[in-house]
DNA sequence: ACGGTAGTGGTACGCCGTAAGGCTGTCAAG
DNA sequence: CTTGACAGCCTTACGGCGTACCACTACCGT
């Protein structure tokens, strides 16, 4: 029998061809929408309509995809220039890092995984290296800072995207937490769970620059005061 | 037929009997050895000379496996005495901290994964918390050092253990990226990986004390100075 | 008209977590 | 001694995963 077109397929002119963006962009929707978990090359496909093996095609594996992902997330990244005061360089940078991994809470997760790795992060590297060097620090001592600051920002980021649930969900989880624990063996998490409760929302935004300062501060003493051990 | 015993099977007198306990210390065993990928409920089972769903008899599920073994390993987190000055308490436990993540690197990557939490992590949370507020911490400082400090913690230690190589492949790499790459477009991440190589290894042993450090002098300042906004 | 090749689909393999139910040995009650 | 309940383990099966391997279509330059 002859068919006009294959049939149970679209005609090719039909959709828009695939490419190895065109897979990317596709990743990054699914897992803003649905989570890491739930990017599978299947519903990659999928959401593409496409079958899985297909992808393979314009990428190698899945992770290649990761990679792929991460690196156009990381793209977002504001660098300050290189005549910014350093201080107010990392300031800038970690807040701006913050903000990416926090539209993209999948990525910190990612930014963590042995394996995966990017071509942007080592610009995000320079930049934070270049403020610090900046700053006058001893190698040990910038060393040091470079690993705790990225520790801190990802850190942080990621520990805020694995609460999983919404700000109402936390509020009952909490008031439920106060009700059935024993308030005299925890009286401090007791307190600081109330204080959760009573703070306005966007108190948690500010609890990351809150403690970026803190940390730049530390740096400011060590960097004036103490030799770089 | 008639078998003295069922054909195939050991003699139960034979092997220890199975126990939720004994499915959570083979199940830390084997994520400490391969890792937390490795760590299925069919290689436990087989580690434990017995079959997959026989492990379902004493834990509900996988969940309940990666909870128990995260709940044992932060059992061994040495907490500070009440009496301990809060700038050492909170050393003590972020040092004892990063010494319990970095014996099993698994449990930092537990740590950040939703839906697993464990009892022992509120003693934790109350041990930081005391130390806070023995610091004299106005709620909304405490709160914000608390999140920090835990960030940083984990967030070092997952960094760390997100890098799979031993110092020897590292080195090979550094060399490799210090030939490949364009120096002059990296100058400061040339001088940095420059530094790791000429640096001592355990250089990345102190490296946690020295952000820890920058971290709880920031925090000092902020107690004396600021008004916590 | 024809072979080549870029792009897509189909099938299959070995892994995963786990739901449902079967088998065996032990032990207390009748 | 018999019987039945039950704890403890195993078997089978299902749907999902990443991906190796190959068949197929559509279009290309010749």
């Amino acid at each position: 029998m002859k068919t006009g077109t294959t049939p149970g397929r679209d005609p090719i002119v039909l959709r828009a061809p695939l490419s190895r963006e065109r897979v990317i962009s596709a990743a990054i929707e699914l897992a803003d929408a649905d989570g890491l978990a739930a990017l599978s090359m299947r519903r990659l496909a999928n959401s593409l309509g496409v079958e899985a093996m297909s992808l393979y095609y314009h990428v190698k594996n899945k992770n290649e995809v990761l990679g792929g992902s991460l690196e156009r997330v990381l793209s977002e990244l504001e660098l300050p220039l290189a005549s910014t005061p350093w201080k107010q360089a990392l300031r800038t940078i970690a807040l701006s890092a913050h903000a990416v991994l926090d539209r993209h809470r999948w990525a910190a997760a990612l930014l963590m995984t042995p394996g995966v790795s990017s071509d942007t992060q080592v610009r995000w590297m320079e930049g934070v290296l270049a403020a610090l060097a900046r700053a006058g620090l001893p190698p040990s001592l910038a060393d040091h800072a470079y690993h705790a600051l990225d520790s801190y920002v990802i850190g942080f980021t990621l520990w805020e995207s694995s609460i999983p649930y919404s700000a109402a969900e936390i509020e009952g989880l909490a008031k439920e937490f106060l009700a059935t624990m024993s308030v005299d063996e925890l009286p401090h998490t007791a307190e600081h769970v109330r204080w959760h409760l009573t703070s306005s929302g966007d108190e948690g935004g500010r609890a990351f620059e809150a403690g970026l300062d803190m940390f730049l501060d530390g740096l400011d003493m060590a960097r004036a005061g103490g030799s770089g051990s």
